[in-house]
Formats: C-alpha cells, structure tokens, sequence
DNA sequence: ACGCCTAAACTGACCGGTCGGTCGATCCCG
DNA sequence: CGGGATCGACCGACCGGTCAGTTTAGGCGT
C-alpha cells in the first residue's frame, strides 16, 4: 500500500516544494505551518529542514523558481519577434499568460510575497526590476527606431507591471475578469499609452 | 516634571493610532508587537486593548482612516471638475496626490495589508473595488459623452490602479521616481491609453 | 464646600498556546 | 558499514491577550 520506499532525494524536495505552494499559497506566510506541508508532502519535519535551511528559504525557493519560470517564458517570447514594440507587446502577452496558467504561484509571487520582513521586500524588488527592464530595454529601443514617441519609459515600463499584477491578483481571489479578457482589453490599451498602433487600427 | 495628567481619551486614541501607523509601516503587521506600540504611543497594553478589540482591528482601523481620506480627497476633486475626462483625469492626479503626500499610510494600505489573512484581504478587495468604480462612473459617462471610444472600463479602471499604485509602492520603497515625476508622466500615459487627448496636443 | 461614590480610563505583571527549529535515532543504498 | 537521507518527539522563546487592581473626573447629597 504505502509505497513509500525509494524515493529519490529529487522527488523528496521536489514534493515538499509542490506541498509548500499549496499550503503558501492558500494561508499565507505566517498561517501557513510546518506541519501542514509536512502533512501534505507526506514527509517530515526533518526532512524539510534537510533540503532548506528554514521557513524563510523554502518560501523564497517557491518565488525564485516562478519568477525564473515566467522570464524564461517572456526572454523565449521576445525572441520570437523582429521589431521591438512587436517584442513588448509579446513580452506583455507572455508575462499574462503566464500568470493566467499558474494561478496558486501567482499569487505566492505576487500577493503572499507582499507586507512581509525587509528581506522578502527585496526580492520583490528584484523580481520587479528584473521584469521592467526586460521591458523597457525594448520600448527605448522602440523610441530609437522610431515606433513611438519619446517618454519617460521606466514610469512605463513599472505603470505597465502594475496594471498586469493589479489585474491578476484580482483575478486570482475573484477570479474576473478571465484572463483572455484581461489580454484583450489591456494589451491594446497598453500600447495605446505609449501612442503606438500597430498595423492595423482597432475597428 | 511628567505632565501625564490630563490626557482626554480621544487624545490617547489618537496617540495609539500615531504609534500604531509608524510601528506597523516600519515592520508590517506580523513583525510589529504591541509592546512597541506600548512604548512609542507612551501608554499601556490595557489602554491599546480599551480602544480596540485586538491587534487586527487597530490595524483596520488605520487602513480604513487612511482609505477614507484618499476618498474624500478625490471625491472633492472630481466635484470641482464640469466634464466627465476632467473628473477622471482631476481623480488620478487627486489619487497620486494623496499617496505621495502620505508616504507611511500609503506604504500601510498598499504593501502592509497584503498577504495577510481572509479578513484583510477583503478589506482590501472593497477599498479597491470603492476606488474603482469611482473611477469607472465618469470613464462610463465619458463613453456616453463621446469623449472617448468605447472600452471595458472595468479592466481599464482596474489596471490604471494598479498602475498608480505599483508606482507608488515602489517610490515608498526607493524614493523613486519622485511623486512629481510620476503624475507628470503616468496622468497623460494613462488618458492616452484611452485615445484621449484634452485640448492641446502632447509637444 | 466637602466628602462620597461610581464609572470610565488606564496600568502592567502574568499566562498559556503556539510553532519554528533541533537532534538523536533510524533507514537503506552503494 | 559509512553516510546521505529521513523521521518525529521534543523544546522553549515568544507575544497576543487577560484581568485584578489603580487613578481620574465629575455628579450628587448635605
């Protein structure tokens, strides 16, 4: 019945991580126990403190390894277009698809991540500056190349995060507006800010 | 020596809220201990629990105070205004105004009270939903008025929040870009994202 | 004017549950 | 049989909340 035997060390920390994102991302920081995600990885105490050092670490794990997962998606996504505004824009639809599959690390990045020590504040930080640069590295360039006027593209780049973060975390405990509705409407609005209009113009 | 005496109850609430709001913005909700409220407010355990039912409800307390200024702020605002883009574009400046001229209160409301339990969270959820709608009102009348095209407002208004609030957060955090700076920039962006362009034209 | 009484306001020592973290025992693969 | 991996009973610091008691303000009868 119990086939708890030979488990690699792999699958070990592979599960306690999918039990910490449950459990993280549905209390909390703070509410979330040990002991429930020792119960729900079916490990132990021990174990957990074998593969992280302590609470504070595993949680980070969880956010390090999304932030990792939605920039690798955006960095592939960008790749994929010629010119710069057609590399936001896809770095826009990336970032929201991505968010939009994985609803429970969202939040974790996005909502649990928020109002805790200095040291989390940080990564936050980090995490953020890592994506608006990734935008505005291609909106300055845009502005070079001619595509859109000139404008203060780091108000932008960090405007632009926040309209998508704002939307997905209420999307996250609402769940609306559905996430190929937000695409829709922000993505073109977005665009729209910095007066560019691609190809065609909206009907 | 010690002019303790003399202390109306009202002034001693307020003592707590003022100790409360700088302890809570410096460590968060979780990371501040009554007993430093205690010190800072210079009054007592029992005193803090005569005023308030528990620790949650004084941190309510704060963030409700706060919220209802924002409002009342941006009420006024959008009352001084005659057409529909002038209250929302005298709402957003209304809005940035109050954030940047509170810097702890903002960082309370927007960064403390997130992530922690059901309770705050829907606190949150309603402060955010009041600042929207007030938002999504006159960007629906502006519809109606054919001042601007027709967009889903609610995302629109959802997103423009977000905006203004994530830029917010991170001038509480590094003092950057400085609150000027983000009206001037972010308030055109945001009305350009609805294809509204007030009299004169951008330079 | 004066002492008496009550209630509101306030004080701070103390309690007790909680939970992150520890550690010695145990398992089992190579 | 060595040591990486795992287990889980146990520890004890910590802190929100309690409460018995003290102080203050003022109403009231005489």
């Amino acid at each position: 019945m119990t086939e708890k035997s030979v488990r690699s060390p792999e699958s070990t920390r592979e599960r306690i991580l999918d039990a910490a994102l449950s459990v993280f991302s549905n209390k909390g920081y703070h509410d979330a126990r040990l002991d429930e995600i020792v119960a729900e990885s079916d490990t132990s105490k021990g174990s957990i403190y074998f593969h992280f050092p302590n609470k504070e670490r595993l949680f980070l794990a969880l956010v390090e390894k999304f932030a990792d997962l939605v920039e690798r998606r955006v960095r592939e996504a960008i790749a994929r277009q010629p010119s710069p505004m057609a590399k936001v824009e896809a770095a826009l639809e990336a970032c929201l698809e991505a968010f939009g599959r994985y609803r429970r690390p969202a939040k974790v990045m996005l909502v649990q991540a928020t109002g805790l020590g200095t040291v989390f504040e940080e990564k936050r930080l980090e995490i953020n500056e890592r994506f608006a640069r990734l935008i505005r590295i291609y909106l300055d360039e845009a502005v070079a190349a001619g595509e859109i006027e000139a404008v203060d593209t780091d108000v932008i780049a960090y405007a632009w995060l926040g309209s998508i973060y704002h939307l997905t975390i209420r999307w996250v405990y609402t769940g609306e507006p559905e996430p190929s509705r937000i695409v829709k409407t922000l993505v073109p609005m977005l665009l729209q800010s910095v007066n560019y209009t691609k190809g065609q113009k909206g009907r």
